[in-house]
RNA sequence: UGGGGUGUGGCCAAGCGGUAAGGCAACGGGCUUUGAACCCGUCAUUCGCAGGUUCGAAUCCUGCCACCCCAGCCA
């Protein structure tokens, strides 16, 4: 421990609780999941936070599934939320609990609050409760029920376990205070009726605890020093403090409330996220666009990267949008010294070396410009080549420093060429070029004296191995999308396929997907999916920073 | 007209009474067979606003303003 590891008011709390002896075992938090979806990047925020903790402080971390409401949850999203966890680079060992597992002791509790008058049976329909509470700025008023007796109480709520009573005709309510201002204090349903399955109980009960009352009692059973959840809870710690303090229990964590992260051009709500895979437009909760964590993972995002890019980020109470623009920062980040260089076309422009005649010829490349483990591949260079329509221009705007009728451009790794003519469809756009090489210009061995002012990519046609280029930008067309018409807000060119070229030797790689198509982005290789026709897939992972940009 | 939370550069964020860290972005320049990466440099006389306390305030006090959250038998 030092003073690294005080980088945020929660971190500096925990550290002083450490130093004051005021917690005797270690640290110990918990991520507390709802098994209702899939863990997108603000849910790895707190996953960061609370593992990430445990591990500076020497503590345990548990991962811990808010399973409470049948109607909701499922397994496969239990599944998935550890898949997501593990993936992200986290371990939580023999700690893997679930809120149902303590159905048993929060019944027991709820008894125990009724018999100390804490609690009690309420009649009350959806409506008339939603009427008695009042509002913002008006008290509640008590149910008419409020005032049973504690015998009747316990009868009543051992009769609605034992399922004498239909889904929503009873609740068991905390007894508080139908005045407060806080809205949370109105004497809040503790336990409801629902006759479903769940999940993993299955049908051992038909009364569900509340979140309110599960999470602090879950919190305490486990030890939990540090209770860390996002601000929208704040209003609740009265009622976490409220539950423990009324029921016999040895231990009681502090709640301590953070901001969610906001990150721009997207969205983080669950229901709205939900929505976008059921209606099909996006293929799935991994959808590359997705902010979920498998959406992150399909497109080739390292999960160090989103590490890192929590790190970066912090811990406070304000509320906050982060730019795009430093989550794709991390990724290149942790891309850029460890992953291959290849070359690909995007939109593929037929270029005759109208001088070259007989076999292709072979030319090494490191895969990597720096890092010389990853070792080289052999380039091919022939009388057909592609290079990307980008890098031609009939008409270049100032300072185009790429290929143009009667100029010269270097073919990266390979030799220098010159255009010499063009050929043109009925368009009227360029649909070949004729260009002549200079053979003492080769790469490493360069005797030509010339000078070109820019290097492009290309692959030869010889060793071209066509693929779809799935290219992705953000989700949504606005910086923080509506809630309610988000999907006036989508951005229609968030996907876009691109059928081009890469070398072949890419193909041939097995111990890595992730790959840097030089001057054109990182992509990562979908080994569980082809396309259509059967063509190899690469998703964008990010774009490469444009040094220059033409003017459009 | 209730309760809770927050206001430091474009976006994050340090700062905890002693005279505004850092990151991302942006902008200059260098280097370059990726217009990438890398390297240099620039970027808040000012901390929501107004008063007050103090030798000294982003930090303490008072008032005001703005934004976010809360009226599920969701979490």
């Amino acid at each position: 421990m030092n003073n690294e590891n005080i980088r945020d008011f929660i971190r500096e709390r925990v550290s002083r609780d450490i130093r004051e002896e005021r917690i005797s075992g270690g640290v110990v938090t918990r991520f507390p999941p709802e098994p209702n979806g899939y863990l997108h990047i603000g849910h790895a925020k707190s996953i960061c936070l609370n593992f990430g903790i445990a591990e500076e402080f020497g503590g345990i971390t548990y991962l811990r599934f808010d399973d409470t409401n049948p109607l909701s949850e499922s397994a496969s999203f239990v599944e998935a939320i550890q898949t997501d966890v593990k993936w992200l680079g986290f371990d939580w060992e023999s700690r893997l609990t679930f809120a149902s597992d303590y159905f048993p002791q929060l019944y027991e509790f709820a008894e125990e609050l009724i018999k100390r008058d804490g609690a009690f049976v309420c009649d009350l329909s959806f409506e008339e409760l939603q009427q008695s509470r009042g509002t913002l700025v008006k008290p509640g008023i008590d149910s008419p029920y409020r005032n049973r007796s504690i015998e009747e109480n316990l009868d009543l709520f051992r009769r609605m376990r034992a399922g004498e009573f239909i889904t929503g005709s009873k609740t068991l309510r905390a007894k508080i205070d139908m005045r407060a201002p806080n809205i949370n204090m109105r004497d809040p349903v503790l336990y409801r009726i629902i006759h479903a399955p769940h999940h993993r109980t299955e049908s051992n009960w038909c009364i569900y605890p509340m979140y309110d009352f599960t999470h602090c009692i879950c919190d305490a059973l486990e030890g939990i020093t540090h209770s860390l959840c996002t601000l929208e809870f704040a209003d609740h710690r009265p009622l976490y403090d409220w539950v423990l303090e009324n029921i016999n229990i040895n231990f009681h964590p502090p709640q301590i409330e953070f901001s969610r992260l906001g990150l721009e051009y997207n969205v983080m709500s669950k229901r709205v996220l939900s929505q976008l895979v059921e209606s099909r437009y996006v293929t799935g909760w991994d959808d590359p666009r997705m902010p979920t964590l498998s959406g992150l993972r399909k497109r080739g995002v390292p999960p160090a990267a989103i590490r890192d890019f929590c790190n970066r980020i912090g811990i406070t109470k304000q509320n906050n949008y982060i730019e795009t623009e430093l989550l794709d920062f991390c990724v290149r980040n942790t891309l850029e010294n460890t992953t291959r260089r290849a070359m690909a076309v995007k939109r593929p422009l037929e270029v005759e070396i109208t001088n070259f005649e007989g076999d292709d010829v072979g030319l090494p490349a490191p895969w990597h410009p720096k890092n010389l483990e990853l070792g080289e591949r052999t380039l091919t260079f022939g009388r057909t080549i592609y290079i990307d329509r980008d890098d031609f221009a009939l008409d270049p705007p100032p300072k185009f420093k790429r290929l143009v009728q009667g100029g010269i451009v270097r073919l990266r790794y390979a030799f220098i060429i010159e255009c010499l003519d063009v050929e043109k469809d009925e368009q009227g756009t360029v649909s070949k070029v004729f260009a002549k090489y200079y053979p003492t210009s080769r790469s490493g061995a360069d005797t030509s004296g010339l000078k070109p002012k820019g290097v492009i990519q290309f692959v030869a046609s010889n060793n071209a191995h066509s693929v779809e280029m799935h290219d992705y930008d953000r989700l949504f067309s606005v910086p923080t999308p509506h809630r309610e018409r988000f999907d006036e807000e989508l951005n229609p060119l968030s996907h876009v396929v691109h059928h081009g070229f890469v070398e072949k030797a890419v193909i041939a790689v097995s111990d890595s997907h992730s790959f840097q198509f030089e001057r054109v982005g990182f992509y990562y290789r979908d080994l569980h999916k082809s396309s259509d026709e059967g063509q190899v897939v690469f998703h964008r992972t990010v774009p490469l920073n444009q040094g220059w940009k033409p003017k459009v």
